[in-house]
DNA sequence: TTGACATGTGACCTCTGGGTCACATAACTT
DNA sequence: AAGTTATGTGACCCAGAGGTCACATGTCAA
């Protein structure tokens, strides 16, 4: 359990890996090759960075042939929230971060 | 901000900072010297890693005389599931956890 | 079958980050 | 004032992670 902790946070440690997140969460079912073109980096890398990003259950694959399409899986994330946040206090947070894009967005 | 989103992430990715925002979570406004003695570390390493959560703003901390006063900071994790849980699908997400939750709970 | 395409594996190099220590400053107590 | 307490700073050591390459496997198309 804890171990499974470590590794979702090592994985979104990483900026790369942050974007290929980015990429998945605009849209899904993406190949390694296709995600590669995408990055300023070999392909050797960026399936390293899917493997990281797949042992800690953040991208769930599948395999069609020849390609392997990768999908973002929310739940990691969600358990992070739930960790520091506090059903509670999720009201008051929620309504913190609106202000801040509020204000950002006058800017 | 982008510099700002990888302070954060590269704080959270060490099991020490993550046990001391639990720390904090479980109770405030805690110094150095008490979370010294919950963790298996030198002062200085706890010193450093409190540096790092601060400057990350996962952490805010406040002087009283010679202490300083720690809190928890919980809108940067907020953040983290904004980015990557859409508003539409948050629903079906907390779904889902919840019933992970309610599996393991039977083991 | 032959060649091109998509992905996987292990070794290797470099550099960042965690942890400790010696030393220093500032504040409370008596 | 003197000693104790709470924290800050810079240097140092070492393990681990990011990135690339050579090589290998498996799949589609003609």
């Amino acid at each position: 359990m804890n171990e499974d902790d470590d590794r979702v946070f090592k994985a979104l440690a990483d900026p790369t890996r942050r974007f290929l997140l980015d990429l998945l969460f605009a849209r899904e079912g993406r190949t390694l090759t296709e995600l590669e073109s995408e990055v300023e980096m070999t392909r050797f890398g960026v399936a390293k960075h899917l493997k990281v990003l797949e042992e800690a259950g953040l991208v769930v694959a599948r395999r069609s042939g020849r390609e392997k399409l990768h999908f973002l899986n929310p739940v990691p994330i969600r358990l992070i929230h739930d960790r520091w946040i506090d059903k509670y206090t999720e009201r008051h947070v929620t309504a913190l971060v609106d202000l801040k894009k509020a204000l950002e967005d006058e800017t």
